[in-house]
DNA sequence: CCGATTACCTGCACGC
DNA sequence: TGCGTGCAGGTAATCG
């Protein structure tokens, strides 16, 4: 499910009711998600006030007082809820448009903010390759995240990076783009995205952009540019909402209707003056969607 | 080193 | 109504 938008979305609405809060009681309901628990894992967090909530790529980090930071993974259908004694017990509010079976809840943290006001956060993975670990210290230096590449929000992204980055790779640019060591927080849509906004060809060699002098360089500014527009741009629509995803306070993200060529196969294309359409081809066993005619 | 394939797990849409 | 098939936003292990 979630690709970087998508998880900052949910950090974004996390945050006013984790921060500060302390951890009560942590509940889980089965041994493992798509890794067993970490050892003594309620123990460890409970008591502890929580310090600040951090995103790195697709990872959320919980960072609390005199204990391990918690790292948390969505995989592919994980997602946050917020529970107070309110929503919890008013029918068909919010909770109503989006049923979201309870069999698949597997953590619950119960918090008490520093008002005294309760809260559960409520983590629900249907196809459990979501994970939580722990980080003893520094989380950057956690096998998970240390050897994660650039964030694409910010100014570190840029044409020369990528240059630097995918000079020598004959990988497809999807794959290129994919490879969380060189990009870290791009998934399988806004790669495809990426790729239309700055007019190339998912399947040509990553390092041919990297190489064709002025022109090349070219790309890269543009590819750079691309990435960092489409990601900055699903961030300030809270996300996409494909499927159950939704947000930590119920909401739906609205980024999906901004897509230009992901899950639009069959389509015109979106761009002014082209005559394409948008095909859907696989790439490495994932969908790639593109416009042949005008991304080269 | 590289890339492609498979595995992990459940739910849903679709055709019959 | 049910059943088989393929597909889904993730990462990681394995195989050439």
């Amino acid at each position: 499910m979630p690709e970087l938008p998508e998880v900052e979305t949910v950090r974004r609405g996390l945050q006013p009711v984790m921060e500060g809060a302390r951890i009560m009681r942590v509940e889980t309901r089965r041994p493992d998600l798509r890794f067993p628990f970490p050892e003594r894992f309620a123990e460890r967090l409970e008591g502890r006030r929580i310090v600040s909530l951090g995103r790195r790529a697709k990872y959320l980090t919980t960072h609390v007082e005199d204990g391990p930071v918690l790292i948390c993974h969505l995989g592919m259908s994980g997602s946050f809820r917020v529970e107070t004694d309110d929503t919890a017990d008013a029918p068909g509010e919010f909770h109503h448009a989006r049923s979201k079976s309870a069999t698949h809840d597997h953590v619950v943290f119960h918090l008490a903010a520093a008002t005294g006001d309760a809260a559960r956060i409520v983590f629900n993975d249907p196809r459990r390759f979501g994970f939580m670990l722990f980080a003893e210290g520094n989380a950057s230096e956690h096998p998970m995240l240390a050897g994660l590449g650039v964030e694409p929000t910010g100014n570190e992204l840029d044409g020369k990076l990528l240059a630097e980055l995918f000079r020598g790779r004959r990988t497809p640019l999807k794959a290129a783009l994919l490879d969380q060591r060189l990009i870290a927080g791009l998934g399988n849509i806004y790669v495809s995205e990426a790729l239309w906004r700055a007019g190339l060809s998912p399947t040509r060699a990553a390092g041919t952009i990297a190489e064709g002098g002025r022109k090349g360089m070219e790309a890269c500014e543009r590819l750079a540019t691309a990435i960092r527009s489409v990601i900055a741009d699903a961030i300030e629509a809270g996300g996409s909402s494909l499927r159950d995803y939704v947000h930590a306070d119920g909401s739906l993200g609205y980024f999906q209707h901004a897509f230009s060529v992901y899950d639009r196969e069959g389509e015109a294309c979106r761009k002014p003056g082209c005559k394409g359409h948008v095909e859907r081809i696989v790439q490495s066993g994932r969908s790639t969607f593109h416009c042949a005619a005008c991304q080269r």
